[in-house]
DNA sequence: TTTAAGATGAAAGTAATACTATTATATTTG
DNA sequence: CAAATATAATAGTATTACTTTCATCTTAAA
């Protein structure tokens, strides 16, 4: 996909301040990203951020009012950059079928290419999604945060792909199941090829997990 | 199914000193069960649990190296427990869809009563499996501990279950793809039905996960 | 050009966590 | 009954996830 001059907007009740208004904001961003990565969320912390950008651990939590905050602000951007690529995707396709296989396609595939769309590398980001992002909404204040619309973003494009099996097969029960086990579970697969193989059947290099749950899919709202 | 005289084993690397033959381990064991539903597993804390068991934190540290540990060592039990059910669920049945049919209902069904099998809670340690296991193996550790052997009990039961699926469907490419995907998915299915209903369409009282699963496995295995 | 508002930095402090270590006291076993 | 083992009590450590306070630096309007 080339890129256009669009930028991801996040709602305010993600951040304190917005990160995206100035120049230690985007750093934060930036760098939490690839430290996240390399360390993981547990080892991550906000003083380690503070000394790899050479700023101050309260200047960060001007920003964000915790790690955990930050991370739900990822996750956030990464499903409302999601949620465009998937307009992107389908927008002007007038085969209900061929839509919905973009859909799918562009849920469980590899992110290879970083859009430079905006600050945030997305092939890390979408390896931040894969092993973390569970940790967000694995806790004990889920409830509250999702009335408080923490995982709105995601809703909604489960949400539109949902439609989408809906408009081949109206009568199919349980389409959010069924593009929530996708999304999940292309997530899993991803995170099990590489640390727990013996849980899936992954071949390096070929596009396993998209046939897999493409067919899946197909089959089973037929 | 009624209470057998059996007991679930567990290997030592599981543990420090087996909690299984003491009184005090299986207090440990009971307690940290009750603490980590009610707490989280973040919050819950071998202080905590020695208060609540009126025994000292450092005792508990010999049973168990860390609360990782612990958690480890509960998912374990849960996986020996399933796959004992499973031996028992699919063994004399002639029927190949049958066998698999009886695997995939105990892979996605609720547990909904402590079958006294021993120390352990199973309602209590299946709610903790839904919500907590995927901290056990997001960690930065999980290549050691992979090739350590934690994660075999797990292994050894997608693996049952895939031969299911080839003896149906020999040709079938992805069977370990299918039923970790199922696994994993009904347990985020239950998860989301209670905290994110927005991803689900599960109906309360209705077995709406068991039905979706078996369908989607059949389906995709035709 | 001044000024004052806002952003950032430096430093110290806090309560809790996840342990470890040491020593004392029960309890069991040979 | 002694020795071994299990458990308890206590204290200590490094780190975490913040919070607070105050100083300084920047910038944009008066």
């Amino acid at each position: 996909m080339q890129a256009l001059n669009i930028n991801i907007t996040i709602e305010p009740h993600f951040f304190t301040k917005d990160p995206a208004s100035t120049d230690l904001g985007k750093k934060i961003v930036r760098h939490s990203i690839e430290m996240i990565n390399e360390l993981g969320f547990e080892a991550f912390t906000f003083r380690k951020l503070g000394v790899a950008i050479g700023s101050n651990e309260s200047s960060i939590y001007r920003y964000f009012e915790s790690k955990h905050a930050l991370l739900v602000y990822l996750i956030n951007w990464y499903w409302s950059w999601i949620e465009y690529k998937l307009v992107f995707v389908t927008t002007n396709i007038p085969s209900a079928k061929e839509k919905l296989n973009n859909a799918i396609v562009l849920l469980t595939q590899e992110t290879i290419e970083d859009t430079n769309v905006s600050f945030i590398n997305e092939v890390l980001l979408h390896k931040i999604i894969i092993s973390e992002s569970s940790k967000a909404y694995h806790t004990c204040d889920i409830d509250a945060e999702n009335e408080k619309g923490f995982y709105k973003t995601y809703k909604r494009v489960v949400q539109r792909v949902s439609s989408m099996v809906l408009e081949i097969n109206p009568s199919f029960e349980f389409p959010h199941m069924l593009v929530s086990t996708v999304i999940e579970g292309a997530h899993h697969q991803r995170y099990f090829s590489e640390h727990i193989p013996a849980l899936t059947d992954v071949v390096k290099g070929k596009n396993n997990i998209v046939r897999f749950y493409t067919d899946l899919v197909f089959k089973s709202i037929s």
